[in-house]
DNA sequence: GTGAAAGCGCTAACAC
DNA sequence: GTGTTAGCGCTTTCAC
């Protein structure tokens, strides 16, 4: 079984190169030895290897995905997005976690580009430091941000209008009339939870309410800190009358607090979370959240990747996809 | 830039096969040539070339995993336990999806094959039919099956307590007084589904409950379908007093559907299912659910593929993990 | 200790 | 049309 080419030709009677153009499909082959060639192919279970060919070819049909955490269904969600549109050309990913840790990032990516991926998607952790990209790039090979842009780093990004999604999402609390309104997010250095903090800022400027800093509780990225970080604002004396969570492991750690309190929603207090998860509306009341085109945003991801592939030499594109205030009952309100 | 090793050997004076050496550390290379091969290496940021490494060596440093869909949280936490320990070894992973559909598994499994994986993780879509990864084995190259064996196939499998683990959920429900018990499952040719509607089927016998095929409700594997097969279920006249649902994604289905129907959880129907995910104790009451060891099913895999890797040739093992019943609120009695 | 040389399996000129 | 030949970048004998 198994074999190189150079049994294939062997068994068809032809030169080693005939085989090659026959299988190939390139370079003028008679039917005949086409035929003949491939028959032989078949019949001793002939597999290309695609390794010999990447080393002459310089491409690998495959692209580097590098995610904070697969285990979080936005990654999983914009990964499968990547994937599905990736696959219809022949390419498969190579897929690592960062963790949110930059250090683990540049050894993904570094890890990656050893195995001479010929593109790279990657959400970064950081949205200041892209030496470890700009490398990439320098080499010819397109890399494409996911969900987050890195400053200063001259890059196709797809991103989410993060901003403008906190921002309806806090309006929509202080057009119910909170004024106290909290924030439970993670990394501010994550740019995507940065500008939704933004977003929250501008939202409560605009609305006259106070900005206070108490009421911004920051931590890590799991469900737990997530938990700790709502515990930390719900156990005030003067606890905010509504919650803005940055993301679906911030809703979740919330949701527990809140329970964990026995605090009714949206009576004791309110809460809009970003992400769209199928839970939001299996809880009771269902969430009110911001949603994002997470699969689009993967094939968004891909779409470019591919463009890339095929020679476009542009100038870097951002794309933000628009995100939706999905109104449920966890607000009160018109619910 | 860039530069292959010939170019480090060029800088540091002396010849290719001694600049390999040096670098890659074998053989016999003095101190002060290693020193000054590693100082031109870096000097012109030298990065070795994977793909040319592969194609001498035959080993490429990437196992291929292939999963149902990376957007199932079970699939997902288990494809994280597998990176966590191969990525200490320095492996990375080449990912597919296979929409539990066997053709795109075929396919899946073919693609990773060409790319010279050194091993596969696979969840098998089909419980009888191994062909395809048979024929991976018999290169010798290592496979091993995550959540569902495959009869007939001499293989490594990591796999959980199914039976017992959906009997003692069921019987649970049995315990309760529950008599007519549905169920919500995908296909019965998933492996995995079908042991759960074996042990469903064991504890209602064991219960003395009667087994009713029309309260088997089978179908597709995602959320929509799990509310579609309960919802066939929960508009009979007859409607069951309890439901077990065999993933995660049918319990999401199913508590959409009791939603919908504004049926009270316990009292108009009770509901275990099968994972553990964390809304399972968000939404209310919270579920009782049958837990599986996600992170260590895929860490187990990973051992495994790296036993088999170091060379263990012994006999095929099949490792089953523990489940554990979490009795939370959404069966009534104690709770 | 170091260098020369032979491939790994394939693609792609370049001849005939 | 088909065969010959030269690599892709690296590892690894085998001499010296």
């Amino acid at each position: 079984m198994a074999g190189t080419i150079r049994d294939v030709a062997r068994e068809a009677g032809v030169s080693q190169a005939t085989a090659a153009r026959a299988l190939a499909g390139y370079g003028y082959v008679s039917p005949a030895t086409r035929h003949r060639v491939r028959k032989a192919a078949t019949s001793i279970g002939y597999r290309p290897n695609v390794v010999a060919r990447s080393l002459v070819s310089g491409a690998t049909k495959t692209i580097g995905v590098v995610v904070g955490d697969i285990e979080n269904p936005f990654f999983a969600g914009a990964a499968r997005g990547i994937a599905d549109v990736l696959e219809r050309d022949g390419y498969t990913l190579l897929l690592a976690n960062s963790d949110e840790d930059l250090g683990r990032e540049r050894r993904a990516v570094e890890a990656l580009r050893a195995r001479q991926v010929d593109g790279l998607a990657v959400v970064p952790s950081s949205g200041d430091d892209g030496a470890h990209l700009a490398a990439i790039l320098r080499e010819g090979r397109p890399v494409v941000l996911l969900d987050r842009p890195i400053a200063g780093l001259a890059v196709d990004a797809v991103l989410v209008d993060n901003r403008a999604g906190a921002e309806r999402a806090v309006h929509h609390l202080a057009s119910l009339g909170h004024r106290r309104i909290g924030l439970v997010g993670d990394s501010p250095g994550i740019v995507s939870t940065g500008e939704r903090i933004d977003g929250y800022r501008t939202a409560l400027a605009a609305a006259g309410a106070p900005v206070d800093d108490a009421l911004v509780s920051l931590g890590g990225s799991t469900i737990d800190e997530g938990h700790r970080l709502a515990r930390a604002l719900l156990d005030r004396p003067d606890r905010p009358s509504a919650l803005f969570t940055v993301n679906n492991f911030m809703t979740a750690g919330a949701l527990g607090a809140i329970r964990e309190l026995n605090l009714r929603i949206p009576e004791d207090v309110a809460l809009v979370g970003f992400d769209d998860l199928d839970w939001t509306t299996l809880v009771d009341p269902p969430i009110t959240v911001v949603a994002q085109p997470v699969a689009e945003l993967g094939r968004a991801v891909a779409e470019r990747l591919l463009e890339r592939l095929r020679g476009d030499l542009g100038p870097p594109q951002e794309l933000r996809l628009r995100t939706r205030l999905v109104v449920r009952g966890s607000c009160g309100g018109r619910a």
